[in-house]
DNA sequence: CGAAATGTTGAAGTTAGTCAATTACAGTGG
DNA sequence: CCACTGTAATTGACTAACTTCAACATTTCG
């Protein structure tokens, strides 16, 4: 169900030879990881930069307390950890998802590769910004907006992520998270999600089965998420991966 | 009270000849800001990069409820938008919240030293990566922690950064924060900010007032906010500026 | 099939929000 | 110095949102 005819690009924004120089390098060395499990985790030295190239990550702190909280998901296309070769220690975990396929980049190797290449670096710095810009809009839903507006939000996003890869329709998508995985990047707890989503599904807003999700109005959606698309665009007026 | 004996050196974590440069072009132009005075505005197209010579800034983000919710501050020493370069539009403003004397950087020029200083594109790698750090600390703040320990994380936070820029003793610091503002960053409101204070008081964790906070008992405090603090040393042993 | 994970429901409890009034405080101009 | 202004801090009463606990139903999968 996640493969497609047309081959995964990676950093949709990057085209050319850049683009498959990327590619190439990310394919040369894969590993396939199976739900729940931990690609890097909290603490590691980080010895690769990873790619998706398919399936879902989640990004997660854990807390002493026993709770965590997921604070991103990483879909194919995407670069987690454009970072990596900065720092001497995780400071978060990757775990995946689904089952799910990564590329994983020798940091010296890339950095070699982004020497000779300066869009790829510009390329790089674009994935931290949007990452950034996410993360800050992740927030601003916790903090601000209430549960149906919250859950609404991230289905939003979700999919206009896959859609700029090409992994989704335009009135629907797959949805592989579990409510408990909802709950925890939103902040809610596992009942109130549940809830939450029956209402959602009330107003028509959504329908959920069978890990996918279908969207009949998104732009009813998008308003009762108070979803404003301009964060993910990187400050350009399209979408990454559009064009 | 904010300006000291020995000069702000700007991203504590560069030194010599790089840190002097950065200064210099930062030092060129500047500009003062009133508190509540936006400094770019969401939306504007970005002219400069900002350095935070003196006083406090906070990031936010309005939502179209009338709400808005702080995503993050900006302390002496700090560069606010290292990576306004990649982007038509700011995708989120940037207050004074103090009295504030700003440094108002050309892009073009510091691309220019950044080409000549490696070093530099480094620092503002750094930067860029430890706002993210701090971006997602905030999420799990935020979406996983009660109030108290909410407002505590961030005692402890401003107090770990202006300790790194030389502005803090080991036990106090300056606290320029309005409680309403304190709401806007945790996503609590006025109300509960004032009582869990109030809290905090009476478990004798902190001691505010006179926009001054002092804590008689930091391990204590920190524990009650389940602080650590290696999310703002970007991997290193070292936290940022105590080099 | 049976075990484990996921989803659903009800009832009760807790946390935090809202509204509205009051107090404390800082700055201003007379 | 004081009255006057506006902002910030504080308090009480009430309400709404969300959590917890515990049970049960459904789906998934070896």
């Amino acid at each position: 169900m996640n493969s497609f005819g047309e081959p995964l690009r990676l950093l949709g924004w990057i085209t050319g030879a850049d683009a498959e120089q990327l590619d190439q390098l990310a394919r040369e060395r894969v590993a396939d990881f199976a739900p729940r499990e931990d690609i890097v985790s909290e603490g590691d030295p980080p010895q690769f930069m990873h790619a998706v190239l398919r399936g879902w990550l989640c990004h997660y702190k854990a807390l002493p307390n026993g709770r965590r909280q997921i604070t991103g998901f990483s879909l194919p296309g995407d670069i987690c950890d454009e970072r990596v070769f900065l720092i001497r220690q995780m400071d978060h975990s990757i775990a995946a998802v689904t089952n799910a396929t990564v590329g994983l980049i020798d940091r010296h190797r890339l950095q070699d590769l982004m020497g000779r290449r300066p869009r790829l670096q510009q390329a790089m710095a674009r994935q931290s910004y949007l990452r950034l810009s996410m993360q800050r809009e992740w927030l601003v839903s916790v903090g601000q907006r209430g549960a149906i507006e919250r859950l609404a939000h991230l289905l939003c996003e979700l999919h206009l992520r896959l859609e700029a890869v090409g992994q989704a329709e335009p009135d629907s998508c797959e949805m592989p998270l579990t409510q408990s995985e909802i709950a925890e990047a939103t902040g809610l707890s596992t009942v109130h999600v549940n809830r939450t989503l029956q209402e959602l599904r009330a107003a028509n807003l959504i329908v959920l089965r069978d890990r996918t999700l279908q969207i009949p109005d998104l732009r009813a959606l998008r308003e009762a998420a108070m979803f404003d698309p301009s964060y993910l665009r990187c400050g350009d007026k399209d979408v990454p991966g559009n064009g």
